[in-house]
RNA sequence: GGGCGGCUAGCUCAGCUGGUCAGAGCGUCUCGUUUACACCGAGAAGGCCGAGGGUUCAAAUCCUUCGCCGCCCACCA
């Protein structure tokens, strides 16, 4: 088949592109290793690593901009012939992959205690082989150019080994220690969890405001309604179940309208058990009577209060969310919510309910399950922050490593600013179990995770070939939502046992929105599937419509209409190359010949051009300039649409129609050189399309490893 | 309580440091089968650039106030 009558044939993605992507996969060039066969690379190598997919996951289209982004700048970095890796790998993602398998295992009528740990976990591993793979096989079909000879797992057993020794290292330097604390628990996932990984929702409550009795008020007929206004200090809560619990009244210091009642002690209702009447600085006196009840058990801030005045604390809820003994005889077994109507409809009873008034309640629930949390105290294993923070502040301040946009990196101190020692333990099976004897708690799954820059490349074996050439890698490309659940932590990490920051540049992408404005939830159906995407327009038409419309904002409302544009575009630009290569002529497209007129390319010094041919040579040079120009800067929609307009209007609509009145070997000669040059410059955007025009017009080489207009 | 975005043609958005900046894509309308492409070409309609005030010879573009919409953070129970 000659090259028309290949060309003739329409524009078919869904074949092309996985006939391409084995041709690229064949070529091994994906691989670093194998570039330098092909050509004299530069001194410097790039890499980036994959944000790790979770292996619970499939393509989002955060995902998938997220992978056009990177494939972008490697592909372009490969071209321009660098030592290119883009390494790629999942997370075993702990408490989600759990999840998920015990969802599995609930429709068989089992519970992971019915299988036992070591037999749970090997469901989950199986569960693993089965679907893990899933989302790196989306991302072949979008182009992704990964190495996937490197491709890792945080559970990997030399990934294990490296969370290991990263935290022995901790533990040896007397960062990581043991605490009996009020922490972040998740009654579903029967685990504790950091304050990163709650999810808070708006919801209607009660502020309810409860007499408590002072102490010198002898308080003895249940139904009197007559207890006299200076006998009892009023306290609101949104949960008067914890108050079984409570152990102090706390006001603030300043405020005076309690000043007479410091020291002083009330009686816990019900409990009737005497409190002291406290005076601290975390009160709020503006908020509702200026008293709260100090439950230390069963709330963060309480429990520092209880801390500071030196209050003993009760554990009234316990791990599943239901009351303890020693919330008392009558609670005991009861569920929070049952507790609460048992309360009040006593405390009712009493006359100790001073009034309930609607309240806007945030809720904080489990990112993972959606599950209520109830602070909890509980053993845990707590990494000491305060150094680390300083570190990865530091490399942020002076510049080492840069956010784009500039604006993300507040976020990113605030949250270094303030923040507290990270609970590193989880209660539940899947996961890296922390290498202390007698402890069954694993690893929360973000510790792996912020071992991934360097990890991922052979340490902790420090003369390890890839950690020596590819680290520090040069870009790391996410989601705004995990910069402190994740590249925060990496930045410490990495600074704590690379000495080196993990990346220079990090590229916080816009969030994927639905036309509307509306978050994207595949649970409840809102949004768009980017495979679905890829079926009906292809994988060049998405990396077009996702990038066409990424201009720097930091929501994306992404419409449909550009992958539209994007087919469009695919269909001109086949279409050019239909007529460009026709011009040249049949009998010179052959191998040898292409690169022969390629060779003759005429330059706009030469005396025998002609005005058009000079200016569509000379634009092209700029948009050359300016395409660069905005790579360098992350600007990648920008640098989208200068090709695009390039191609479109000034290359087809006015050259090629200049070209169709005025033939010379000049002519045909500047249309197959600006025509080659596109091809490479769209390369990185388009690259199924692109490197097919390539195929056909006969190179030997891939457009994937030619080099990059400069 | 603090912070960050957005508000420009019917829709999704460009318009950075002020003076061809009033634009693109999609949609709509008119005309066109000129052999690369009708997934096209030529052209048209459509916006007082969220509102007010200010700076300036000049503002969508700078300052300020306000209004919606969205998001993030925080120990107001």
């Amino acid at each position: 088949m000659n090259v028309n009558e290949k060309l003739l044939k329409p524009y078919n993605p869904a074949e092309i592109e996985e006939k391409i992507y084995k041709l690229w996969e064949k070529s091994g060039y994906f691989n670093p290793d194998n570039l330098s066969k092909s050509y004299k690379l530069k001194t410097k190598s790039y890499c980036i690593v994959i944000p790790p997919p979770n292996i619970t996951g499939s393509l989002h289209m955060g995902h998938a901009l997220n992978a056009v982004i990177q494939d972008i700048l490697i592909r372009q970095k490969r071209m321009q012939g660098h030592k290119t890796l883009w390494l790629p790998g999942t997370d075993h993602a702990g408490i989600a992959t759990q999840n998920v398998v015990e969802k599995e295992l609930k429709k068989q009528g089992l519970t992971r205690h019915n299988l036992g740990r070591e037999k749970f976990i090997e469901k989950i591993w199986e569960w693993k082989k089965k679907y893990g793979n899933l989302i790196l096989d989306q991302l072949k079909k979008l182009g992704a150019s990964c190495d996937w000879s490197r491709l890792k797992f945080t559970m990997d057993p030399d990934y294990a080994k490296a969370v290991e020794i990263a935290f022995l290292h901790y533990y040896q330097k007397g960062w990581i220690y043991q605490g009996d604390r009020v922490v972040n628990w998740c009654p579903r996932c029967q685990t504790s969890l950091s304050d990163l990984e709650l999810e808070y929702e708006d919801e209607k409550g009660k502020l309810w405001y409860i007499k408590y009795p002072l102490a010198n008020f002898k308080f003895q007929d249940t139904n009197s309604k007559q207890i006299p206004n200076t006998n009892y200090i009023v306290v609101a809560t949104t949960r008067p179940e914890t108050m079984l619990g409570d152990v102090a009244v706390a006001v603030n210091p300043k405020d005076k309208r309690y000043k007479h009642l410091f020291g002083k002690t009330a009686i816990l209702p019900i409990i009737n058990r005497e409190i002291p009447i406290i005076a601290d600085q975390a009160v709020e006196m503006d908020f509702g009577t200026g008293a709260v009840k100090v439950t230390p058990g069963h709330d963060i801030i309480d429990a520092e209060i209880a801390d500071r005045q030196k209050l003993p604390s009760y554990i009234v809820i316990d791990q599943y969310g239901k009351m303890t003994q020693e919330a008392g005889r009558d609670f005991e077994g009861l569920k929070i919510l049952e507790a609460r109507v048992k309360i009040v409809s006593i405390l009712e009873k009493q006359g100790l309910i001073e009034k309930i008034e609607d309240y806007d309640l945030r809720i904080a629930k489990c990112y993972r399950c959606g599950s209520i949390i109830e602070p909890q105290k509980s053993k845990q294993w707590f990494l000491k922050m305060a150094e680390l923070a300083k570190m990865a502040k530091d490399a942020v301040k002076k510049g080492k490593i840069k956010f784009h946009p500039k604006k993300w990196e507040k976020v990113y101190f605030d949250w270094l600013d303030n923040i507290k020692d990270w609970c590193i333990s989880r209660q539940i099976w899947w996961g890296h179990k922390i290498p202390l004897q007698g402890v069954d708690d694993v690893l929360d799954t973000w510790f792996s995770s912020a071992l991934w820059p360097f990890a991922t490349l052979g340490w902790p074996n420090e003369k390890a070939k890839d950690l020596k050439e590819f680290y520090p890698t040069q870009v790391l490309s996410t989601a705004r939502d995990i910069i402190n659940l994740w590249v925060a932590r990496m930045i410490f990490s990495s600074l704590e046992f690379m000495k080196k920051e993990p990346f220079k540049d990090i590229i916080i992408n816009p969030t994927v929105l639905t036309r509307d404005g509306k978050r994207m939830s595949k649970s409840l159906g809102i949004g768009t599937n980017p495979m679905e995407l890829i079926e009906k327009y292809g994988a060049d038409a998405i990396r077009f419509g996702l990038i066409y419309q990424m201009m720097g904002g930091q929501d994306m409302h992404f419409s449909e209409e550009h992958c539209v544009a994007g087919k469009k575009f695919c269909n001109k630009i086949w279409n050019i190359s239909r007529f460009v290569l026709t011009q040249i002529g049949n009998s010179k497209i052959q191998e040898t010949n292409i690169k022969q007129i390629l060779k003759s390319i005429p330059r706009r010094q030469a005396g025998k051009l002609q005005k058009e041919d000079k200016q569509i040579l000379k634009k092209l040079e700029k948009i050359i300039k300016s395409v660069n120009k905005d790579l360098e800067q992350y600007r990648f929609g920008q640098a989208l649409h200068i090709i695009y307009d390039f191609i479109w209007h000034e290359f087809a609509d006015h050259y090629i129609e200049y070209s169709k009145n005025n033939k010379s070997e000049e002519i045909q000669n500047t249309l197959c050189f600006v025509f080659y040059t596109i091809l490479r410059l769209l390369h990185p955007f388009m690259p199924f399309i692109t490197e097919e025009i390539w195929h056909i017009m006969g190179f030997k080489n891939l457009l994937l490893i030619e080099r990059w207009p400069q």
